[in-house]
DNA sequence: CTAGGTGCAAAGCGTTTGCTCGGGG
DNA sequence: CCCCGAGCAAACGCTTTGCACCTAG
């Protein structure tokens, strides 16, 4: 991934504001440096961040998605009425990766909003493919 | 809420087919009983049957929004490879709700997903508005 | 009879993508 | 000099909505 001033700000933008933004939010601060960013822009950075680990994407299920500079394991909540998220730390939810790849043959990759990961299904097709 | 065949047919197809659907595929289903049945309906239906709490909209983060029969408290997981969506049930993740109201002062409405509910300033709004 | 529901098609909105030009290495 | 990235606009996919007709109560 090549550098660019772009990609930095808005890197930036997400890290520095913990607001879990929007693309749409982003592209707003973002165009305070760069007046002529296109939105089109945004969302490629914003994507591409996510898929270096850089950030991660979040859906809130109040339309669109919004990004998230903290890339260690939290929760979130979001306020039914203003719609903002926040985030959420509990001790309790530690080593769940583990338990549920236990009880469930599921393995977590992350667990943020739902939890994902990997079915049983499919790891035993992976496995197949391999072998 | 008046009756209506289509919704009925609707609702059966959540609750009966434990695979959160998407909108399309309750569509696709509830066309072997409604061949004329339109996408809008099924849409506004959905929405109509979430918003009465029988039936749960769930975010999986891979395009679409997919529905959810089971009203209780439970999580997912979602499959990153075939996209299929789990329930989880977790002990440890009964009374939550108490601790993080204790802790963030966010009372939790439900957990499903990222975890929703309001938060301080909208319950003090809330209270100012009352009194 | 009439309020609310359906079917259909068009519009809406967040997001992605193809293309050409510009900046980084 | 070459390639990745930016900017712009058009396309896309999921979802919503306006309208005329139909159905439940």
């Amino acid at each position: 991934m090549n550098y660019s001033q772009q990609r930095n700000c808005i890197k930036n933008i997400v890290m520095e504001n913990p607001i879990h933004p929007t693309a749409e939010q982003v592209y707003e601060i973002a165009r305070r440096s760069y007046p002529k960013i296109s939105l089109g822009t945004v969302y490629r950075n914003l994507n591409q961040l996510a898929e270096h680990g850089m950030l991660k994407k979040i859906c809130s299920s109040y339309g669109s998605v919004r990004f998230d500079g903290r890339i260690d394991a939290h929760f979130h909540m979001v306020c039914s009425e203003c719609e903002r998220v926040f985030d959420v730390e509990l001790d309790e939810m530690l080593r769940l990766n583990d338990k549920i790849r236990t009880k469930y043959d599921f393995a977590v990759s992350e667990y943020e909003i739902s939890i994902k990961g990997t079915c049983g299904d499919c790891l035993a097709k992976r496995e197949a493919t391999v072998v």
